[in-house]
Parts: C-alpha cells; structure tokens; sequence
DNA sequence: ATGATATTGATAATCATTATCAATTAATTT
DNA sequence: AAATTAATTGATAATGATTATCAATATCAT
C-alpha cells in the first residue's frame, strides 16, 4: 500500500506530472479494491471517499495507474474496461465459464514459456499476453446437456 | 463458399430465420475478405455489390455468421471488433507489435494441448480461447533502442 | 397467391470513453 | 511566503461503436 503509493509518486515525478488529492483518493480506492473492476466500479468506490471526485478523472487516473505499471487490463469480456492489480501480483490468465460467467485464474508455466518461444521465433521482444479460455463450467454442461435431452 | 453459402442457409433455417438478398450480399462480401474485418469494412465492400445495403443489416449478418459458426471475433486490440473466418480455416493465436501495428498469426501445438489440460482440471468443456502475445517486432525494438541511446 | 412473420434501412438511443475548457491546485522559483 | 508556471479538475459536450425502434417490405410455408 504505501509502496504502491510511492510507486505512483515517483512515476508521477518521473513525468512531470503532481500528485494530488484526487489521484491519491483513486489510489487508495484502488488499493483496497480486488478482483477486476471497471472504471465505474472504481468511481463508486472513491465517491466513498469524496464525493465530489469527477469520473473522467478515475477514466485518467487509471490510465495513468496502468501506464505506471499498477494496474493492467484483466480479461476483456463483453462490455466495460477492466483493471486488475498488477505489482507484486502473480501472474495469471483467466478461464471463463459462458454459461454463467464464473471466472477461474490460473497460471500455467508451460504455456508461459511457449508463448516465450513463440516471441524468440519471430524476432519480437515480448511484453505480455492476453490468454483467455472459454467454456462451460461444469454445472453448466449438465444443464445444457439436460436441456438438450 | 457454396459450402458456406449452404452452411449459413442451414443455419437460418435451423433458427427459424430466413435467407434473404442482403444476408446474401453481407455472406459474398465476407467471403471474399481476408485476414480481420470490422463490420465498417465489411460494410464497405458488401456496398460494392448493393449499395444501399444498410450498416444495422451487417452488425446483425455478422452476429448471425459467428453464430453459425462460419465467423469469430479475431484479437481485440483497440477500436472496433473485428472478425475473421472460422470455417474450414486452422485455429491460430496472435502476435502483436505495438510499436507498428504488425500481426502475425501463429499456432504453437503445445500451448494448444496445454489449454485442454486446464480444461480438464477445472472440470470445464473447452469452447475456445482466444491467445495474444504483444511485443516489439525487432524493427521496433531497435528504433526504440536507438531513441533511448 | 395468401397470410404470418421475419427483415430491412433509417434513425434515434445507448454505452464507454475522450476531448474541451474555465476554474483550481500543485510544484517551482523568487 | 508570495508569485509564477503549468498541470489538473469536474462538468459537459463530443465521439465511436454498437444496439434498439419502427413502419415498410420481403420471405416462405401453406
Ligand atoms: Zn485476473
Ligand atoms: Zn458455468
Ligand atoms: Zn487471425
Ligand atoms: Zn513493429
């Protein structure tokens, strides 16, 4: 938490950019939050904090949380951006369930250094990747199955 | 493409929906096209053969054609969706340089083998995945090198 | 051909996100 | 500590992509 906080600071400075009380009042709603959240999410969050926080400002904000290296885009579903904390997180990737929605994160080395391989074959520098698996989860495939009976 | 024609037809028919001149038009446009298509592009080449065709029908004709099997959503990178052919076409993931744009398609066994084990491991019926790697390709990498010299 | 129903294109509406801008605030310099 | 400079804020308008609405039209089983 307060490492995240002087993180943000420094990248802050780092870019001439001021910390101020509306980015910290974002932060700290971030910190706390878990999960992947959309901008709206965090809007209402912070609005716990001061009310008067403007959205367009979380919408900048956690840009900038991403552009720091805090936060990172989580799986992209249908609808809204999601954020997901990224420092001192794990890595993952996301299993999704398109009966129900229930989400699983996993992470799978294997697949970790093939994607590894994959760069070095075509010559890239890697940056990162985006797995997601869809399917029924299994109380779902028994549904479906039953309906289809 | 008499393949597709008939697949879509069987599809409509299925569903109780019915083959129509512009439904035709939006599955010759498709067809035709190559690589990953957003429905404005498709829009635009579906006009060249009926010029009055309106943008709604191909948002609907596209959802119909990834219903049916014959078109899925491609890598989401930014801005519009954008859709690719599905039938009779190999499965493969993406590699992206965000320095330029460049995508290659590419398609790594393992990493497909190791997806159905964490299928199997958390009880799911795989449906799909969707793979993006996003790197510097290495004209990128050295120009960027070179700025930060 | 007839009738029931799905479809069409035009248009308005929605949703998420960005741009604009005058007023405010933070960091720097005096 | 005040003045200076530039970034930031919240409100609001604008945008881009997609979806909803609806009266007119086209399709298809009978
Ligand atoms: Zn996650
Ligand atoms: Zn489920
Ligand atoms: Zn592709
Ligand atoms: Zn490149």
């Amino acid at each position: 938490m307060k490492e995240e906080q002087s993180l943000f600071a420094n990248y802050l400075k780092s870019k001439g950019l001021k910390m101020t009380s509306a980015r910290r009042t974002v932060l700290r709603a971030f910190i706390k939050s878990e999960g992947h959240l959309s901008a709206e999410d965090l809007l209402a969050a912070a609005k716990k904090i001061d009310p008067g926080l403007g959205q367009a400002t979380v919408f900048r904000t956690l840009k900038l949380l991403s552009d720091a290296g805090l936060a990172q885009d989580a799986c992209q579903e249908e609808g809204p951006r999601r954020y997901e904390h990224v420092y001192k997180q794990s890595h993952h990737d996301h299993l999704i369930c398109i009966g129900c929605g229930k989400m699983i994160e996993f992470c799978h080395p294997e697949i970790e250094k093939a994607q590894n391989e994959i760069f070095k074959k075509f010559g890239f520098r890697g940056t990162g990747h985006k797995l997601e698996l869809r399917g029924l989860c299994a109380d779902c495939a028994r549904k479906l199955d039953e309906e289809n009976k």
